[in-house]
DNA sequence: GTACAGATTGAG
DNA sequence: TCAATCTGTACT
């Protein structure tokens, strides 16, 4: 079993695919969190504590952990580490990539203001695409934890899942990252865990995409 | 039983 | 800057 600061690095560039009736939500994972339990105290699992809503944590790797956050945003974790270790990484933002081909009907009438490129993978094709600032809004839908499990319906239904053996979500190979394209820093929202934990730099994007959570 | 903060977001 | 909205936890 690998280590969750390892897994959480190598989740960037994988694609997320979910299902939606017969069609497919692509997306690039480009931000992701680690939360290492029971010792982080920014951990739902910090001193052991088990409760019907974080249980699905302490699962062998693979699994989904999902849970509501301020009365209506999911946030979509994956478990790591051994059965009976409180540790997952937390998926915090995704590159849309089913969604290009749409936009690169429209982008032809416009002016590419943007000059980052856009994988398009519909079709079982791979072209690239340029970005407007336009387009680039458009994109921005799951820039964001609570984003993205709005942007691909992900909801309590898909707690405790096996991610490896689900027909609705899976995990794809997607693009290689390099380890110098990787960026690691603080996590986001843990204030609250103090300076031990807070100043950990568990969270890692890919550098300079755009579809990175702010900050 | 009640009070309250929280791994967020988007509108004003 | 702040409201939306719900669950686990720590109190009374």
């Amino acid at each position: 079993m690998r280590p969750t600061l390892i897994v959480a690095k190598d989740l960037l560039g994988k694609y997320l695919v979910r299902k939606v009736g017969h069609k497919k939500l692509v997306g690039k994972i480009v931000e992701t969190e680690a939360y290492i339990g029971p010792e982080d105290k920014a951990s739902h699992a910090y001193k052991g504590k088990i409760t019907e809503r974080n249980k699905a944590e302490y699962l062998e790797g693979g699994y989904i952990y999902i849970y509501l956050v301020y009365g209506m945003y999911w946030q979509f974790n994956i478990s790591t580490g051994k059965a009976g270790r409180p540790e997952c990484v937390l998926i915090r933002a995704l590159e849309p990539i089913s969604l290009t081909k749409k936009i690169k009907n429209r982008s032809t009438k416009q002016k590419v203001l943007c000059s980052a490129e856009h994988t398009n993978v519909c079709s079982g094709q791979i072209s690239k695409i340029k970005i407007t600032n336009q387009n680039l809004k458009t994109l921005k839908l799951a820039n964001g934890p609570g984003k993205l499990c709005r942007w691909m319906k992900l909801d309590k239904s898909f707690y405790g899942e096996d991610l490896t053996k689900s027909k609705r979500i899976w995990l794809e190979q997607g693009e290689k990252i390099k380890p110098s394209q990787i960026v690691a820093s603080k996590r986001i929202g843990i204030d609250y865990a103090g300076p031990k934990w807070s100043a950990k730099k568990w969270r890692f994007y890919i550098k300079g995409n755009k579809f990175v959570s702010k900050k």
